[in-house]
DNA sequence: CTCCCGATAT
DNA sequence: ATATCAGGAG
């Protein structure tokens, strides 16, 4: 079986497992999304969505975000990792936005990853779950984890492990790929301790125990 | 490469 | 105690 089969057949299998897979971080708008897919970094989406149920209430629109001072923004997401930074990313790219884009959100990858706070990873995400636009392949820690052992690609710099995952993906499932492994990586294939026994890929993972 | 720097699981 | 969690900027 080669990768591209491979690959068919894993998403054939996690499809099944999770049928209707799409980002557990809940928004409204695609601002939203944004706002919700940079605060998730290093953060778990349970924590993300506690803060954000409160922060999308009082933060209706791109104008509040860059209306506020940085320290009560900052302070309105106390609880998440790396809140200073992530407090002047994002207003930092509500400026942007309001200033070069209209206040809205950009619909494709080169104009995202040119936002404060927003890489690839961030791009793809909200791409895919805002807009349904497949033009990369998200690749966070556990894309980045679980593409490896299931040997679909030797390299550890995650632009690398985007391409290679692009040369052997149908284009149609660029944006499921993402939230599949990212469930796999959730609840079974975990960083720490990746459950062969349960894991509906033992049989064709190459890093399986069984 | 380092920094950022909270919450949770183990 | 420490490893890890939907990373990105400098």
């Amino acid at each position: 079986m080669d990768k591209s089969e491979k690959v068919l057949e894993i998403i054939k299998r996690l499809k099944k497992k999770y049928p209707n897979v799409r980002t557990a971080l809940n928004f409204n708008t695609p601002f939203d999304l944004l706002v919700a897919t940079i605060l998730s970094a290093q953060t778990t989406d349970a924590n993300v969505n506690k803060v954000t149920e409160k922060l999308f209430k009082k933060y209706k629109k791109v104008e509040d975000y860059a209306k506020v001072s940085l320290e009560e923004l900052q302070n309105d997401i106390k609880s998440i990792n790396y809140y200073k930074n992530k407090g002047k990313y994002i207003q930092d790219l509500a400026n942007h936005l309001l200033e070069r884009f209209n206040g809205e959100v950009p619909k494709t990858i080169d104009e995202l990853v040119s936002l404060p706070g927003v890489g690839r990873k961030t791009a793809n995400i909200v791409l895919w779950n805002a807009f349904g636009i497949n033009e990369g392949i998200a690749v966070d820690t556990h894309v980045k984890r679980i593409a490896k052992l299931l040997g679909l690609t030797e390299n550890t710099d995650p632009n690398k492990i985007e391409e290679d995952l692009m040369k052997i993906t149908p284009n149609e499932f660029w944006g499921d790929i993402t939230n599949l492994l990212i469930m796999l990586g959730r609840e079974i294939c975990k960083a720490k301790s990746p459950n062969h026994k349960i894991c509906p890929l033992n049989d064709i993972c190459p890093s399986s125990n069984l």
